[in-house]
DNA sequence: ATTATAAAGGTCAGTAATGGTCAAAGTCTA
DNA sequence: TAGACTTTGACCATTACTGACCTTTATAAT
């Protein structure tokens, strides 16, 4: 295979920074006992010789949640970049009740049974469950049922999101 | 790497130093039958290797009383810090909320101070308040703030009361 | 008593250390 | 060569930490 030197680094014909990382990520993330790693991206922006920005631009391209993952992190001294790999039964289930919402708002029937069903396969406790739906009942309160729906689906992606992450 | 829990968050050992001084002070708390603790600033500043102010700081960054604190101090000779742990009853908290509530909303710190409180008493679990500082989040979509103050309270006061019936 | 001094603790603005966003420019590929 | 993918950099947001300067209090000196 043709190689070519860029930057100092010895790089296959075929492979770009975004995938050298990407792949760099989850090889970490493989040996990783806990199933997460924290990075610094300052840090690994010097490994790869890229802008910083460049680590979102992966994260946000590869790390999605569609593809398994979760990203976390925290800004200010001592910030981190957490990302961590789910388990393959919650990402399947949760991707497409996540693309559902994205496609801009969910009415209030769907989202219900959405909840149901996480219920009924032991994702969520009763408690949790009614508590969503006592969330799903005070939308009533907002008047503009556009801005409604697009709320509730806000809503329910942020809370389903949270629940994974346990 | 060795980490250890903080509301139910895994924390890497490292982290800095206005969380492990919040760990130490938490510690001491616990470890504390009267309740409270009484500190010297500049002592641990010492323990800490740190100037004075950043006990200020992580007093006022953690220790406030959303978070269920109090700290009161006295200067000068023989001064001290004490932090004391608030013991609120569940039926004090709600009340209180309560009256917020008709007086037309609850601010988002307050919501979460009571959370945080409701959860330290064991009345809901951390997957419980998880979710709904969530929902405090998904509020900032609300752009009328009367309203979205109005509906926060409206929120609060329906899922505490869920909560607390079951 | 009055005053001076030393021994606390408090404030705040500035700096450093992180991470995030977005649009523009560059590169590749069908 | 158009469209998709990649890369960059300017600007933003958040969190942590420091130090100079200020206030309060106890107590020793007068």
């Amino acid at each position: 295979m043709i190689t070519f030197i860029v930057r100092g680094e010895t790089k296959s014909k075929m492979s770009n920074l975004a995938d050298r990382m990407e792949e760099y990520l989850k090889k970490l993330l493989t040996l990783s006992p806990s199933g997460y790693i924290d990075i610094k991206r300052k840090e690994l922006a010097n490994k790869f010789l890229c802008v910083p920005s460049q680590i979102n631009y992966v994260l946000g391209t590869r790390f999605t949640l569609d593809k398994g993952y979760l990203v976390e992190s925290k800004r200010g001294g001592r910030g981190y970049v957490r990302i961590k790999k789910l388990q393959l039964s919650v990402e399947n289930l949760l991707s497409t009740f996540l693309k559902d919402i994205a496609a801009g708002g969910i009415s209030d029937e769907r989202a219900r049974g959405i909840i149901q069903r996480l219920y009924e396969l032991k994702y969520i406790s009763l408690r949790e469950s009614r508590l969503m739906e006592t969330v799903l009942s005070c939308l009533k309160a907002v008047e503009d049922s556009s801005f409604r729906d697009e709320l509730r689906g806000l809503l329910l992606r942020d809370m389903l999101l949270l629940l994974i992450k346990f």
